[in-house]
RNA sequence: GCCCCCGUAGCCCAACUGGCAGAGGCAGCCGACUUAAAAUCGGCCCAGUGCGGGUUCGAACCCCGCCGGGGGCACCA
């Protein structure tokens, strides 16, 4: 206990190194990047901003490692990187904290945000300080209001009366996307249905370039996300097609995919809760207008959760009224129902229940008729079942039957030809539809960015003009918060009531706040110009920096956030604003942190608190753990790794630095060549794989040299080598990567400063070829022998030295040959006759 | 129901995208150093790539069909 004392010197002590150079980092900002005087060329490398809720758990840190991974790569490699961060400060959290606990929303979230700024800059994250943003404060969210105007200008902003998503326990109303399985994305509670007055951003305007424009994406976002964007987007190709209803001036527009079954229309169905069910249902007697009003009751009643339930009978109500069919002039009775969205298409279906499984469930259960148009056949080629016995509809292709002209036209060109003729005629158009809907932005709610829009009875909505914002959010003080289902703003008298800004009479305010995520809909952009003051940013910078190189950040916003990002950048382009119209040009997902198979929760209990983890292996081990443990986005489950055995190799490293006994500046030249080689090597193969996000290979790639040098100075050249000090001075930069501080703290060891902006190691190409490389001569495809040859062998040289190597003429026996591939200089197979 | 991704040593993962299945690590075992332990250093063990076919001189990689796991959309006409 009492002899040898150990000292800082000569022991890797994690916790002394952070102390050492939090502070140094602090000072002289590494990450800082520069606007002007500096022609390096940029990089824009961004984080996904993070909701100040407490303080960061491991998910954070698996994000803001592989973060700092590709940022600190492209500044190593002398690049002028912009690397910000930021927080998505407004939203439910907070309020609900005002709510509960009695704090002013401001004062939690900036006391939150303090404490996890804290958190990034011990964890070493490489941002550029100088730059942070927090959409709470009034200085962000002003330019949220000034993009709202300048969406109102175009028609992009406009409120509508219709069925909403309305969470009962929030008291708000919910986009389409924050509803998941009819549950609120955020409380879990079930979803129904309100008519309100709410404010949308037209972004079904943007469906086909949202749609069309990922192609440009492909190869640089995961397919994975491209694909479920394409899902949500939900493209159709079809037709509208016109009918007549019978006691109606106005014929009514349907929409189908299948024009080709137009004659196996047996009934119209139009969505219970739609203007259109609730207007032809007027000329009907008093029974069918009171079995009607009790359906579209019960339909208002039902929960999302019910709806969605795919083995629900189908239910619905006659209204009496008939349709024509434009194709044959059959009268075709309308049906009101549940089935039918009133939202998509127009609110109305043609029903053709042979051909489609919901009408055909619809007409079993009203005992309408069913009538086969197509003949549709099985895997054996007889014909199907009829649908109206055996319950199956025909969906598969086939040829035209029972459809007069059409009889005996396949399917694909019967739908050609009759959606030629019903154009022809004045009757149907082609026609696209989405499932995307518009984006329901409006949210009663206090802790967001007020609409900057004034009610005025007699100029009706008028925009607040530029100069007169940001509206700021009048004090919480004295509000009631608690949800109630309209905005706790209304409240403030004083605030709500204004003069129209058009004719100075008295006016109000609207008093409804924005979805949050219009906050994080450009933030991007304002880190590129944070204190401007009149723009949210500024044209010469986002030519500068913009559009984002590379996004990070978790697969839970590959639909909400992306897309929203993705509309407003189209919508900035279109307004001449940027001259790019998709904000990130590559994504990268990282996975989730689980612990024990499972997705850490306090249910379950198995929460691995990050500042733990980090007090007990320190910073750089547990970056180190979560960076090497497997492909970036790849789950990883915390009891599979190992941050103490990662926190031993930090230390085995770092320990060579202390070894090393050359003085800086030596020339490596002079050293031992094998060594040389394998640093050189490990260097240009690193380059190659962060690139390529192989972060955890390149993790490898560096045990492998701190192994070659720790060699060479136990049991090699020796540690005065100039060859060991390149190496351990390519694992500083290498590490600086992973692990800052004790790549710092190497690199110091090593009579240098700044290990961040240390450049790589140059490679020099003539170590990287081999003097000899092993070939392997195959017979039929199996190993028979090894030849050592020059990398440069001619395929001739190589297929002779083949044939004569003992292991084949041992394996030919004497055999004739076939053929001989000869893949110089690696591998050469021979096949016998 | 439709669409997408993934299955390689006991475990986490590599394999130049068709060319020797193993780079790195965890765990395990053995040894060196030590009075002993820790730390450190060295060594060893371990799969024929989920299963079945096919293409090819050659398949973990390409194709077809299963099995298992994960994800997205889903009454969208």
């Amino acid at each position: 206990m009492t002899d040898t004392p150990v000292t800082d010197e000569n022991r890797y002590d994690f916790r002394a190194i952070e102390d050492r150079w939090q502070p140094v980092w602090r000072e002289t900002q590494p990450f800082r990047s520069s606007n002007e005087g500096d022609d390096r060329p940029t990089k824009y490398v961004l984080d996904m901003f993070p909701y100040p809720s407490g303080d960061l758990h491991m998910g954070h840190a698996e994000a803001y490692a592989l973060g700092d991974v590709i940022a600190r790569y492209w500044v190593q490699r002398g690049y002028n990187v912009l690397h910000p961060i930021g927080w998505d400060s407004f939203g439910l959290p907070a309020e609900n904290a005002a709510i509960n606990r009695g704090l002013d929303p401001r004062g939690w979230t900036e006391d939150n945000i303090a404490q996890q700024r804290a958190s990034m800059e011990r964890y070493a994250c490489s941002f550029d300080w100088d730059r942070v943003l927090a959409t709470h404060r009034p200085e962000y969210y002003q330019w949220n209001q000034w993009l709202f105007t300048r969406m109102h200008e175009k028609g992009l902003a406009y409120r509508k009366h219709s069925n909403v998503n309305w969470c009962p326990k929030d008291q708000t109303v919910l986009a389409n996307e924050q509803v998941v399985a009819g549950l609120c994305e955020r409380c879990d509670t079930p979803v129904t249905k309100k008519k309100l007055n709410q404010w949308y951003f037209k972004i079904t305007d943007y469906a086909d370039r949202l749609l069309d424009d990922l192609a440009t994406l492909e190869g640089k976002w995961p397919s994975k996300v491209i694909a479920m964007q394409k899902n949500w987007i939900g493209r159709s190709e079809g037709a509208d097609v016109q009918f007549r209803i019978e006691g109606r001036d106005e014929p009514i527009d349907i929409y189908t995919t299948r024009p080709d079954t137009l004659y196996g229309a047996t009934f119209m169905v139009v969505a219970a809760d739609s203007d259109l069910g609730a207007e032809l249902v007027e000329g009907a007697d008093a029974a069918v207008k009171e079995e009607f009003a009790a359906y579209v009751e019960s339909v208002r009643a039902a929960s999302d959760i019910d709806r969605l339930a795919t083995d629900r009978p189908k239910t619905g109500v006659f209204l009496n009224r008939y349709a024509i069919n434009p194709v044959n002039g059959e009268r075709l009775p309308i049906w009101a129902s549940d089935y039918v969205l009133a939202d998509y298409g127009h609110g109305a279906v043609m029903a053709v229940p042979a051909h489609d499984q919901r009408d055909l469930d619809f007409a079993r259960a009203m005992d309408l008729p069913v009538r086969l148009v197509l003949d549709v056949r099985d895997e054996d080629g007889n014909p199907v079942e009829d649908p109206a016995t055996s319950g199956i509809a025909a969906t598969g292709d086939g040829t035209l039957i029972n459809s007069g002209d059409l009889n005996g036209k396949p399917k694909d060109q019967a739908i050609a030809e009759i959606s030629a003729d019903l154009e022809a005629k004045g009757l149907g158009a082609a026609s696209r539809n989405y499932r995307l809907r518009d984006w329901l932005i409006s949210r009663q709610r206090y802790w967001g960015t007020p609409i900057p829009i004034v009610h005025c009875d007699d100029c009706g909505e008028v925009r607040v003009p530029d100069d007169q914002l940001p509206i700021e959010l009048p004090p919480a003080e004295g509000l009631d918060l608690k949800p109630k289902g309209t905005s706790p703003l209304g409240a403030a008298t004083d605030w709500v009531n204004t003069t129209c800004p058009d004719c100075g009479k008295p006016a109000k305010r609207d008093t409804d706040t924005m979805d949050t995520f219009v906050d994080s809909s450009w933030y991007y952009m304002r880190y590129l110009s944070p204190n401007k003051t009149d723009g949210p940013f500024d044209a010469e910078d986002a030519k500068k920096w913009a559009p984002v190189d590379q996004y990070v950040g978790g697969v839970t916003h590959a639909i909400l956030h992306l897309l929203y990002s993705r509309f407003f950048t189209k919508a900035l382009n279109d307004m001449g604003f940027v001259d790019f119209d998709e904000p990130f040009s590559a994504l990268l997902n990282q996975g989730m942190v689980q612990m024990d198979g499972s997705a850490m929760s306090k249910s379950r209990g198995n929460i691995v608190r990050l500042s733990e983890q980090l007090d007990e292996f320190g910073v750089d081990a547990v970056r180190l753990t979560l960076v090497f443990a497997g492909p970036p986005e790849d789950d990883i489950d915390w009891a599979d790794v190992s941050a103490g055995a990662t926190a031993k190799f930090l230390a085995r490293a770092w320990r060579l630095a202390r070894d090393v006994s050359s003085e800086p500046g030596v020339d490596p030249t002079t050293g031992d060549a094998a060594l040389r080689a394998i640093t050189h090597k490990t260097m240009h193969e690193a380059a190659e794989l962060t690139e390529s996000f192989r972060f955890n290979v390149v993790v490898a790639r560096t045990m492998e040299l701190v192994n070659a040098t720790r060699k060479a100075i136990d049991s090699g050249p020796g540690a005065a080598d100039p060859a060991v000090r390149e190496a351990a001075e390519a694992v500083a930069v290498l590490l600086s990567m992973f692990a800052p501080y004790c790549a710092e703290d190497m690199w110091s060891m090593l009579g240098h400063e700044n290990v961040a902006r240390g450049g790589w190691i140059d490679v020099d190409e003539s170590l990287l070829v081999e003097d000899t490389v092993t070939c392997v001569v195959q017979v039929k495809g199996k190993v028979r022998d090894r030849l050592e040859v020059p990398p440069s062998i001619s395929e001739d040289d190589l297929r002779e030295q083949a044939l004569a190597a003992p292991g084949v003429v041992r394996a030919l026996e004497g055999a004739d040959i076939r053929t001989v591939i000869v893949r110089a200089p690696k591998l050469v197979n021979i096949v016998p006759a």
